[in-house]
DNA sequence: CGCGGTCTTTACATCGTTGGAACAACGATG
DNA sequence: CATCGTTGTTCCAACGATGTAAAGACCGCG
């Protein structure tokens, strides 16, 4: 591997002049830069990154912590703050939590800045004292504490009753909720979404509807639709803090032979690339995923630059996105 | 951020000394040993990879070079790649290519030595020549043409065999495929073990059966459905050299009324996570996609030290999984 | 012809770490 | 007590790149 040093000997200059060129510095003689381009060339040089950054004291390097990747939510966002991250020359470093405590901290323990320039975190279960980040980090989602950490995503609130108006303009009477749990906060902001728009429609609130779910996998939603179908009085419509939980939910719905949407209404959170394709297809919340990627990225490469001064809260726009689990063809 | 440096001062020995504790290295005093634990304690010194790994001349980082994220297939081996490549100290660096010719040459431009240890790769389009690299590299699934790079991967042909002969034994005798491909090593594979099965079996190859696919993802099966039940002779059966495939397939089949399996089996490949929830689900090849990502992270890790020699073809096992798709319950 | 100023290049130190040589301390040995 | 081998420590150089300061080249001007 040809270094600068190859490089200057063989185009007869020091290895500060080529290492001008490289970065487009300075002033150069236009015979000696033509003389340096042709020696790299020859060589086919490229720049020692750790050597570049440890003298720069930048890493190149931002870190996604998320869940997992095998959840297609969190594939498809990696897939995007990636190609978002690209466009600001960083590469992208992927810890995979599992949604565990021990991995979150695990996770960001390793996160130091001779590491990676900045992370993008996706908690679940970090308490607010574990929030001590020695690089500029932006959060995604939402913490049912306040931590001091800009934020980007969607409004929650807004689109948790967004969902479930849709099932009340339907004319649903006992709407279902899946997916609350006691310690994530956007949990906690789709609940309170779903109790809004149930007491804007004058619906009463049910605690026997409201059904929790340990992780947001298929399974989990399996499980808590058997529970909902068990109940003496079961739901005709049920919101579902994920896709995943949805399409778990239908699943069931299935084997127990209610049918979707006649019998049941089902509405999801995410669209998942899947959601479309299921039969029937299911309606959904639509975050702007692409629209979060590049905002995550666009404030970490701000806040590289200057200490962080003022949290941020971006709101990214979702959309209903209504299809055959609510509406039949 | 501490450094060696700091904690030497703090200790009162040679950063030489705190470097030899930090790595375990050589004879040092207890009471040094001591002092410098306690020093390595109080600064939270941790250290620089950037800098160790210049000195030592490696990277610390293996290049993980897929389509694209959004398909649960590489989103699920990418989890599983990044988990077995901590056990070796190594980072994973992700990039996408989205399946296209300049996309993957890019990535594999951008892989030097300076910036990963070694590569995995999962090439679509590239051509031989292009397998010039500077790192010991491993592929995943198979290329048309012989290339030298070793391979980690299940027998495609053997596993194509077995889904079709899966088909045959319900008694179907108008066997579909979709997914063949003119560039792809896979699929031409998979249509070679979908043409002995059905030679096998005494049935007849019909070139109307075999739909191509350019992509593999939800949309192109759907599309490829669509045609098929368009001939005037339909099939019984649809052997989708992927899940995506299949779940378009179904998708179509839903639309047209048409009853899987009663009316249409479907057998997919991948196993994806999402295929075990569809209704119904869906029977498919499941590659042992742990095994796959453990494979590949341990042959590099071995070429790693050494020069590649020899080139390895690394045969990962696989099993059939028959869901509801082909079997009705 | 000398001077000041602009352009261009170079030498050197430095980022944080580790390998190797040199050196120091020590008890054991003859 | 000189010598030796072992053990423990330090100093120095190096990995490849870049920032700084200083030196060198070159120009026009008085």
């Amino acid at each position: 591997m040809a270094t600068l040093k190859d490089v200057a000997r063989l185009a007869g200059v020091s290895v500060k002049t080529v290492s001008n060129v490289v970065n487009g510095y300075s002033f150069v003689k236009p015979d000696n830069r033509r003389r340096v381009e042709e020696a790299l060339e020859a060589t086919g040089y490229r720049p020692n990154l750790g050597a570049r950054n440890l003298r720069r004291g930048r890493t190149g390097f931002i870190a996604l912590v998320l869940p997992e990747l095998s959840i297609p939510y969190f594939a498809e966002l990696a897939g995007l703050v990636i190609a978002a991250a690209q466009e600001h020359e960083w590469n992208v470093l992927i810890e995979q939590t599992f949604g565990t405590l021990t991995g979150e901290r695990q996770a960001l323990a390793s996160l130091g800045p001779h590491l990676v320039d900045a992370a993008i975190l996706s908690p679940e279960a970090l308490h607010v004292e574990d929030f001590q980040l020695s690089v500029p980090a932006v959060m995604l989602g939402e913490h049912a504490v306040d931590v001091p950490i800009s934020r980007v995503g969607i409004d929650n609130v807004a689109a948790a009753t967004t969902a479930v108006r849709h099932l009340v303009s339907l004319g649903r009477k006992r709407i279902a909720a899946i997916g609350a749990h006691p310690h994530r906060g956007t949990a906690a902001l789709r609940l309170e979404g779903y109790r809004a728009a149930l007491a804007e429609a004058g619906l009463p609130f049910d605690s026997e509807l409201v059904v929790p779910a340990l992780n947001y996998h298929r399974a989990d939603g399996a499980a808590a639709m058997k529970a909902l179908l068990d109940l003496r009085n079961p739901p005709d419509a049920v919101f579902c803090f994920n896709d995943l939980l949805a399409v778990g939910a239908m699943r069931t719905a299935a084997e127990r032979f209610v049918r979707v949407p006649h019998d049941l209404a089902v509405v999801g959170f995410d669209n998942n690339d899947e959601s479309a394709y299921s039969s029937p297809s299911l309606t959904t919340i639509a975050p702007d995923k692409a629209a979060i990627a590049r905002a995550a990225v666009d404030l970490l490469h701000q806040r590289a630059g200057a200490p962080d001064v003022a949290l941020d809260d971006v709101q990214t726009p979702f959309s209903l996105l209504v299809r055959e689990s609510t509406v039949s063809r």
